[in-house]
DNA sequence: CGGATCGAC
DNA sequence: CTATGTCGATCCG
């Protein structure tokens, strides 16, 4: 029992014990399983972990694989412009070979003629333009921005991919720490393991089940691991294969890289060739250039041809139909003429048996006579008698043989003018054949232009107007010409036969009668019968003469109405013309730089302008064309052109300018539809009234008077030249960067011009010294002249600061010389006074003498005589533009009429009366007969005249200024009031006040706008100025702008309010109203509301109009209209104190001018001499020429 | 009268 | 970069 009970005893404490073991086991296999299921979620999150790589492993390989698309992408770019490469280069020898073909062909047809090479051109032209500049540069340039770009796209990949790799490689050191995490907790594993092993085999009996969970927990375990380690081998072989890719990848850009760079070395080269290829084009050009300019010389020449041609043409068919008419007429002619000669030689016979009797009959009665006185005498009478018998006897002879022979010569005549005949019909064919080639040339070279500068030439260039001059001379056409050269002039040969033999007839008489004078009273009688009879003869052979004119004349006179116009002029105007030339006598002082040959007309060359054959688009707009190439023969004008071109197509003001000129052209078009529309009666009746006018013009003409015109050479800078003669030699402008005023001659050289922006004149000559302009000094300087010019004529007309004209007439008489050679004393006395030269012109009248002082520019002078005819002969080839008055756009629209010089003003008389104002028919008719003002002061225009003027000479006055680009409005408020004050000061210091003002803006597109109003009274102080000038500008805004300026017209002499009032009332001129302000002026009080000073409520009312005071506002209405009134009332009494000064106060003396004018910075000349005569050379000729008119 | 244009220096 | 300033005449709406 005991020991049972111990043993069981001991059982139970062996269990207690054992089960104690056990909990403990089991505590230790929650442990366990607790880290068990620890070291699950972490495997777990590894596993996330390790999914999440393989995402972004898979991520990597999809943008590996997009990279790999994007570069086999790109290397299909990269062969693509391989392949383009190659076929450009293919191209581009192939057109190499082409233009080296071309070139061959060109070489070639050059050789063979003219007609291939136009086409050929313009093939070429086309290929040139279209394949070899626009597709190859084109396409080039696309290149070139592709491989740049796939460049880029390379460089940037390359960049991402590196960055790739970094990240690669970043994921391969987190896996490997991974890794080496996983193997820690592998060992830790393990040695759980053992532990477990350890407590298992322990507890293996007593737990099997936990045995059991333990070993699945062990596969388990060991599933995971496999897992774990798949894992990490799969993750280690995808590093390995990004490796490998990435390897390869970097190989590719490697090689990309290398392809890149064999690229752009390819490009280089392909860039060095097209240099190449460039240089070969610009030969090519060059050649081209050349080309172009001997086809643009032949179709100017082809142009001219042509229009002679067509002019010859249809002169010749109407030359033909007149030679049938005229060979018809001659056989009438002969007939009739034989006819006559046959009467003729009855008469004569007849005649002689006449005289043969009277003689008889005389003889008998002298006989008679003689015997009943002294029968000696009568001998003697006899034999003179039968001597004077025979000898008219051997006349009559004679003078029948002459007709005889004239009807015989008669033949002849006709024979010669059969051949004459003949030889037009020759000429008729050569021209034809001409014109046939010419056309054929012409169709070439029209297709060759087409397009290329049709869109701005001009609707008539010298094209046209060439062949019209050509026509011109020869529409007298040549069975005329021959008429007159070969043969002598039928009206001079007539007349000259006539005196002749008449001279003739009365020597023969004289030389007979001494002998017969003693004979006595009785003799006279005899006389005079012998004398009828030689005046018989003598009608008898001017019967013959006047039919032989008839005959060379062509034409009944019947059949001259119809021409009398063209004839009866052009035969005045030949007659004027021909003999007359040395009557332009050109002199040139012994210094004078340029001394020209006499007798040629120094404008030939001008007439056939070159202006309009460069590139059209080059020229039209880029200059003024003016220049006269006679005295600057060294100016390279194409270059001039052309880098004057270059300077401004691109500019604001250039486009302005094409625009103008557009305006132009509309213009000048509408004007020739017009001239088109005209019917023949509408254009007779011009031409009757044109030649009334005409008639009227020459009846005024007035040679009598001897006028210098003197012009200052260069004279800004020649004044600058006095105070730095180091200039003097070298090329010199007054004036800055922006403008040009003027420049030396030197300067000249390179075509620097007055009006031209300095940046340009730089461009055409670097070396170019600028010189700022002084306006002093050369007001000094004109003073200077003037004093010289005073000598010579008291009145004499300042035209400008550098120019004047002189009526040396009466100095002439009274020093018994010349207009010349007064012109030589007076630049004579200009030099020595002031250092400086003139060049001089000398005429009858003001505007030849100003034509004529341009004619020798630099330091000469030049006469037109005082005869018609010389003047006609001056006038007849004057180009137009010559003519002051005369400029860019009048000479562009008269030669849109044919008109390019004054002679043809002129013959297209009628279509000046048709199309122009009857003021501008006036001007250009004078112009066209070399008239001009003869006379200054005697139709006083001038000085306080009849009230209009508002006792001031001047029409207004202004104040402008370029700057800056401005858009801010305050700004531009600013700029007005500085203007305001500048124009205000000098409306002060002139003395005068203004009731218009004029706001000018000029948007920074060269657009000018102005704007004006009309005040009610007369403003000249800032305060009264600003306020309608701001409202004209606020008007405008808004704008930006490159240009303001203020203007005043409408102006009167002002006189201040005190003063006037003062005046007036000293006077005692005042009417109640004046007196009334000036009451209300002293008060500076309110004033009593006269019912009648409308002037001032309307002042009041423009107050408030022109804004400054719009500040009628808020709180005191009835304040602030108060302090209107005020205003408005002060602004009455301060500024149109003459307004409401009677009208008798008008033609009080005129004020004296001060002669200073723009004291800024201006270039202005201002012609304050001009305006003591207020004469302007425009003004001054259209006056006269108006005063004539009201003469008759 | 207002606006644009032309011409000249 | 950079294209004047002043004045008169004329035309047209
Ligand atoms: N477009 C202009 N703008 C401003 N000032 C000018 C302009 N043209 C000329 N002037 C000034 C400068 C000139 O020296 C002066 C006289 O002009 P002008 O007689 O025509 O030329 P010029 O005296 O300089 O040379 P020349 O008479 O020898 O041809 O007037
Ligand atoms: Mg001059
Ligand atoms: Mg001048
Ligand atoms: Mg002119």
């Amino acid at each position: 029992m005991d020991s049972a009970n111990g043993s069981h005893e001991d059982a139970t404490l062996l269990l207690a014990i054992k089960d104690a073991e056990i909990s403990t086991l089991r505590q230790q296999m929650a442990q366990l399983a607790d880290d068990l299921k620890r070291n699950l979620a972490v495997l777990a999150t590894k596993d996330d972990e390790a999914i999440k790589l393989r995402n972004t492993v898979d991520g990597l390989r999809a943008v590996l694989a997009e990279k790999d698309s994007l570069f086999s992408q790109f290397q299909a770019q990269v062969q693509e412009l391989e392949l383009f490469r190659v076929q450009e280069s293919e191209q581009r020898l192939a057109t190499e070979q082409l233009l080296a073909a071309k070139q061959k062909e060109w070489a070639q047809q050059l050789e063979a003629g003219q007609q291939g090479r136009e086409a050929e051109v313009a093939a070429l032209r086309q290929q040139l333009k279209d394949s070899e500049e626009k597709w190859l540069e084109q396409l080039m340039q696309a290149r070139q921005t592709a491989l740049d770009e796939s460049m880029q796209r390379s460089t940037q990949q390359q960049s991402a991919l590196e960055r790739e790799a970094e990240h690669v490689q970043r994921l391969q050191q987190q896996l490997d720490m991974l890794g080496s995490s996983l193997a820690v907790k592998e060992a830790e594993l393990e040695a759980a393991h053992r532990q477990l092993g350890a407590a298992l085999d322990t507890t293996q009996k007593m737990e099997a089940t936990h045995a059991q969970a333990v070993s699945a927990k062990d596969a388990l375990i060991a599933q995971l691991q496999q897992q774990l380690e798949q894992q990490a081998s799969s993750i280690a072989a995808s590093t390995g294969d990004h490796e490998n890719n990435m390897t390869k990848l970097i190989k590719s850009i490697n090689e990309m890289q290398q392809s890149c760079q064999a690229q752009s070395l390819e490009v280089q080269e392909y860039a060095s060739a097209q240099k190449k290829l460039r240089d070969e084009r610009k030969v090519l050009r060059e050649q081209m250039r050349q080309m172009e300019t001997t086809i643009t010389k032949l179709q100017t020449e082809k142009g001219v041809l042509e229009a002679a041609l067509q002019h010859e043409v249809t002169a010749q068919a109407g030359a033909q139909a007149q030679l049938n008419i005229f060979q018809a007429k001659l056989t009438e002619a002969v007939v009739e003429l034989e006819k006559r000669c046959a009467a003729a030689e009855t008469r004569s016979t007849k005649l002689m048996s006449q005289l043969v009797e009277e003689r008889g009959r005389l003889v008998d009665a002298v006989i008679e006579q003689a015997n009943s006185s002294t029968p000696q005498l009568a001998a003697e009478l006899a034999k003179s008698l039968e001597a004077d018998r025979l000898r008219t006897q051997a006349e009559l002879q004679g003078e029948r043989l002459t007709s005889q022979r004239g009807s015989g010569g008669l033949a002849g005549l006709v024979s010669e003018l059969q051949s004459d005949v003949d030889k037009l019909q020759q000429q008729l064919h050569s021209s034809r054949r001409q014109l046939n080639w010419q056309g054929q040339q012409s169709s070439a070279v029209e297709s060759l232009n087409a397009g290329s500068d049709g869109a701005l030439r001009r609707p008539d260039s010298s094209g046209s107007h060439m062949p019209r001059r050509h026509a011109s001379s020869s529409s007298n056409s040549p069975a005329r010409n021959h008429g007159q050269h070969s043969m002598h002039s039928p009206s001079n040969r007539t007349p000259l036969r006539h005196s002749s033999s008449l001279a003739d007839a009365a020597g023969g008489a004289a030389a007979a009668s001494p002998g017969s004078a003693a004979a006595g009273g009785a003799s006279e009688e005899l006389h005079d019968a012998l004398r009828y009879l030689l005046n018989r003869t003598e009608q008898l052979s001017l019967e013959n003469g006047a039919l032989r004119t008839q005959l060379l004349d062509q034409g009944p006179p019947a059949n001259t109405v119809h021409h009398s116009h063209k004839a009866t002029a052009a035969g005045a105007l030949d007659a004027g013309r021909s003999p007359q030339h040395h009557h332009l006598q050109q002199h040139s002082s012994p210094r004078s730089k340029n001394s020209k040959g006499a007798g040629g007309s120094p404008y030939a060359r001008l007439a056939a302008n070159s202006y309009h054959r460069i590139a059209a688009a080059a020229a039209d707009g880029a200059s003024d064309g003016e220049d006269d190439s006679s005295s600057m023969q060294n100016v390279d004008k194409e270059k001039v052109k052309r880098i004057v071109y270059e300077m401004s197509k691109d500019s604001a003001h250039f486009k302005n300018e094409q625009r103008k000129q557009a305006q132009v052209d509309v213009r000048i078009a509408q004007l020739k539809a017009r001239a088109a529309s005209l019917s023949q009666a509408e254009l007779a009746a011009h031409q009757k009234a044109a030649d009334a006018k005409l008639a009227q013009l020459e009846a005024g003409r007035d040679l009598s008077r001897t006028w210098l015109h003197a012009d200052m050479d260069a004279f800004y800078a020649s004044v600058e030249e006095l105070d730095r003669p180091d200039l003097a030699s070298k090329p010199m402008a007054v004036g800055g960067m922006g403008m040009i005023t003027t420049a030396n001659y030197e300067a000249r050289k390179f075509g620097v011009r007055s009006a031209m922006p300095g940046f340009i004149a730089r461009k055409l000559c670097p070396q170019l010294v600028f010189v700022k302009p002084d306006f002093r000094k050369y007001e000094a300087a004109s003073a200077a002249t003037r004093e010289v010019f005073k000598l010579y004529d008291p009145h004499f007309v300042a035209g400008s600061l550098d120019e004047a004209y002189l009526d040396v007439t009466d100095y002439c008489a009274a020093h018994s010389m010349t207009g010349e050679q007064v012109a030589a004393a007076l630049r004579a006395g200009v030099e020595a006074a002031t250092r400086l030269t003139c060049s001089v012109g000398v005429a009858p009248n003001a505007t030849l003498a100003k034509v004529a002082s341009d004619l020798n520019k630099p330091n000469g002078q030049a006469l037109v005589g005082s005869s018609r005819e010389a003047v006609m002969a001056f006038v007849q080839d004057l180009p137009i533009r010559k003519v002051p008055g005369i400029g860019k756009v009048s000479e562009q629209t008269l030669n849109a009429l044919g008109i390019t010089s004054c002679g043809h003003l002129l013959q297209q008389r009628a279509l000046i009366s048709a199309l122009f104002s009857s003021i501008s028919s006036h001007f250009f008719l004078s112009a066209g007969l070399g008239l001009g003002a003869t006379q200054h002061g005697s139709s006083r225009g001038d000085e306080g005249g009849a009230g209009a003027g508002g006792g001031v000479s001047r029409k207004g006055i202004s104040c402008e200024r370029t700057f800056a680009n401005m858009s801010s409005p305050a700004e531009m408020e600013k700029m007005a009031e500085t203007l305001v004050q500048h124009l205000a000061a000098d409306m002060e210091s002139e003395g005068i006040a203004a009731k218009t003002l004029t706001l000018k803006l000029k948007t920074t597109d060269f657009a000018v706008r102005t704007r004006a109003v009309t005040l009610p009274g007369h403003v000249h102080m800032p305060q009264q100025m600003l306020p309608p000038v701001l409202k004209l500008l606020r008007a405008e805004l808004p704008c930006e702008i490159r240009l303001m300026g203020v203007r005043g017209s409408a102006l009167r002499r002002v006189v201040t309010t005190g003063d006037a009032l003062d005046a007036a009332a000293a006077g005692g001129r005042l009417n109640a109203l004046q007196r009334m302000i000036l009451q209300g002026r002293r008060q500076q009080q309110q004033q009593g509301e006269a019912a009648d000073q409308q002037e001032g409520q309307q002042q009041q009312q423009q107050q408030q109009d022109g804004g400054q005071c719009a500040a009628a506002g808020e709180e005191s209405g009835q304040h602030a209209q108060h302090m209107e009134e005020h205003r408005a009332a002060a602004a009455a009494l301060s500024y149109d104190v003459l307004d409401l000064l009677d009208e008798d106060d008008e033609d009080e003396e005129g004020i004296g001018r001060s002669d200073v004018g723009c004291s800024h910075a201006g270039f202005g000349d201002d012609d304050e001499g001009a305006a003591a005569w207020g004469w302007r050379l425009p003004a001054l000729l259209v006056q006269m020429q108006l005063h004539m008119h009201r003469v008759p």
